[in-house]
DNA sequence: ATGACTACTGCCATTTTTTGACACTCATCT
DNA sequence: AGATGAGTGTCAAAAAATGGCAGTAGTCAT
């Protein structure tokens, strides 16, 4: 076995392990000394690995390095990018953009031949009604519901009245004709909707909510399983 | 320089190239001599690099190998999510399942953190109108489409009245409630769109059709935007 | 504080690999 | 046929890699 293939296999091994690994394992594993594996450990970060190596714990490599190519098939293509034409149509204004750039990364690694999917743009996203666009910053929004913070807005309801409301979000609805943000509401005690077109203005709070995003996740999923089965 | 790390400044001279590039080329490039680099292409070539090389004409890396990681930001994992829940909702079986196939394929090469955002399931789809599911192989519609033949179907108009009609298909349309082939009608000498769900049977024809796909989705196009300036 | 477990570095003799130069073969295109 | 290229084997010299050893330093549990 070459140096440069046990280099690769190292960063695999790395990949396969994903928690902290102690030199001596690896050691053993790539069938070299341990101070032949120090080495190696010092050759890929010379190369760019971002790896970690605590005493007492291990080594973890930190971020993505020399990754093997992502082989889509030419329908997992077509799959991404109707998808990614669906969420440029019916997506916030940020989430659209984003769908724009994460297709720009994934086309810029693909073979050509699958370039060519890419752009042949013959799978479309029909039209349909009209996507009502917010005026609040959805970037908060997704911050604020990975944070588990609460949020404070200004909601308008179906008769045009304003009121401040303190929610707590966990997640988001997209369908062609808006948004919806679904959260605690502490007014109601419960589970509420909340279009975001019908936001005027938001504010995220520094505190975090008493339950878990998950649970209220759950309890959500739950609930519309029980709204389902009802019909 | 390390060997190591000439072979991966050789991997990415190839990727900037694109194109075939003669060994001595690449031999003055990397600083070493032809016979020098006629080895490191040995050695790629035994990593696993597809690289073919041609008398007189050079080398060319012929798909991807060993390449920087994609570095996707938080939100564009979340338009690739929300894309591929619309897609495994609202797409074909078999296109369905390619969405859910390339998010493990993407999500097998991502850092843990954003591995976490893919799990988090806190953007969904909302539930809209049924989809009208075909019975047709929509793998072959597009395989079809790719190939630029002509395809023989059997349909059944909104009277209920079968037909068989030679159309040559050039695009697939994505709604929620269901999906449109267009293609260009033999028998009504025109672009038509054709529901899936009302395609009893189809037959690939081996023939290609005159026209090219990409003048035809142009066309299409361009008719598209007068009927819209009409509204 | 101590011990166990770990990451880390320098040094050295020995072994292994790599290099460039040279000679040669073969393929494709004009 | 000639030009342009890919490709392989051999060799002496140079460079790189290896494992063992000795040492430094950090984290965690007792």
């Amino acid at each position: 076995m070459s140096r440069a293939e046990r280099l690769l296999d190292l960063i695999e091994e790395f990949r396969r392990r994903r928690r902290a690994v102690s030199g001596r394992d690896l050691a053993q594993v790539m069938g070299v000394s341990i101070r032949t594996l120090y080495r190696d450990i010092a050759s890929l970060r010379a190369l760019g690995a971002d790896i970690e190596g605590e005493a007492g714990v291990g080594y973890v490599l930190r971020s993505g390095f020399l990754l093997p190519p992502v082989m889509f098939t030419a329908e997992e293509v077509d799959a991404l990018v109707l998808g990614a034409l669906w969420v440029a149509d019916k997506g916030d204004a940020l989430l659209a953009e984003a769908a724009r750039k994460a297709m720009a990364r994934l086309t810029a690694v693909m073979p050509i031949e699958l370039v060519d999917r890419v752009e042949a743009q013959y799978v479309v996203v029909g039209q349909s009604e009209h996507s009502d666009q917010e005026t609040i910053n959805m970037a908060t929004v997704r911050q604020t519901i990975h944070r588990e913070h609460k949020l404070l807005i200004n909601y308008c309801d179906a008769k045009g009245v304003s009121s401040g409301r303190v929610i707590w979000p966990f997640m988001l609805i997209y369908f062609n004709g808006g948004r919806l943000i679904s959260a605690w509401c502490e007014l109601r005690n419960s589970i509420r909707h909340f279009r975001t077109d019908r936001i005027d203005s938001l504010l995220e709070i520094s505190s975090r909510y008493p339950s878990r995003r998950h649970a209220l996740i759950k309890l959500w999923r739950e609930a519309e399983t029980c709204a389902n089965l009802d019909k």
